[in-house]
DNA sequence: GTCAATGCAAATCCTTTGCAACTAA
DNA sequence: TTAGTTGCAAAGGATTTGCATTGAC
């Protein structure tokens, strides 16, 4: 998601743009793959120029959520946020390292769908995760926690 | 699973069978097919008999699952558990209004597989729910969040 | 100018911890 | 007897909230 489609999608949504959301939203960018935690985006902004407040971040990245613009998760009581890319639906290999995610297209939602149809469950959504190790982290092989 | 499972499963891991984990015990299998949060099963047992300490069901819980008796899954920054049908592996629909869960044998992982091994990750755990409605709750009808 | 957004500090919610007293084995 | 458990109260971490001030439109 670009840049300039986050502000197009704030101003849809009668959200102002402001310096705070414009520094939240470059950090989104640069983070475009892997999920990250309020703490981190607040970190990386308050070392470097702007200030604000942590508040700010956790109520940027609620609304940003709800206007459809993020990815929300929550691991160990902790919550995390990653940018749509809006493009097709797909999952993701999660890397518990470097928390990389390798997105990919496959999804069983028919075979899911008919099991739901079985039990006249109606399904509103749905997640699949695959957690583990990348590549690039393998050699390091920490303990799961 | 069954009480005496759950006792001989403690025995095996030196864990004492104390009054407070058999009430703990008890409440999980009432409640075997849906996740509960450690607080549902402080109030049930406090508000009966026994008397015990919330900290003691968060302990109690969190060595449940250590020693592999309990599943655990965290909802709005919330820890919820169910008790192990230690049977085969399987998924599940979740309901979101009654928190009911209809397990399901179908799983996707030979074709995750393939997956992971085009992109050298190597996976260590996966989790697919199907989030939705079940038949009973369907009249609720109840906004998402 | 107006109303939404922010900063700040305090509050809240869930969970964990230190420690002394207790109890199952 | 004694190591593992518990209760209690206090601490902890993540997140939210109230309110006065600020700033985008």
């Amino acid at each position: 998601m670009k840049e300039q489609a986050i502000y197009n999608k704030l101003k849809e949504n009668k959200l102002k743009l402001t310096s705070q959301r414009k520094a939240i939203a470059i950090i989104l960018q640069k983070n475009e793959s892997k999920f990250i935690s309020c703490e981190e985006i607040y970190d990386e902004i308050s070392k470097k120029n702007t200030k604000l407040n942590l508040s700010t971040v956790y109520r940027t990245l609620e609304s940003f959520f709800q206007i459809g613009i993020l990815h929300k998760k929550i691991t160990d009581g902790k919550s995390f946020y990653k940018l749509m890319c809006h493009d097709h639906h797909h999952h993701h290999l999660i890397c518990r390292v470097c928390k990389k995610t390798i997105p990919f297209d496959y999804c069983p939602l028919d075979e899911l769908s008919k099991i739901a149809k079985k039990y006249n469950f109606t399904i509103e959504n749905h997640q699949i995760e695959v957690y583990g190790i990348c590549s690039k982290c393998a050699h390091f092989n920490l303990p799961t926690k």
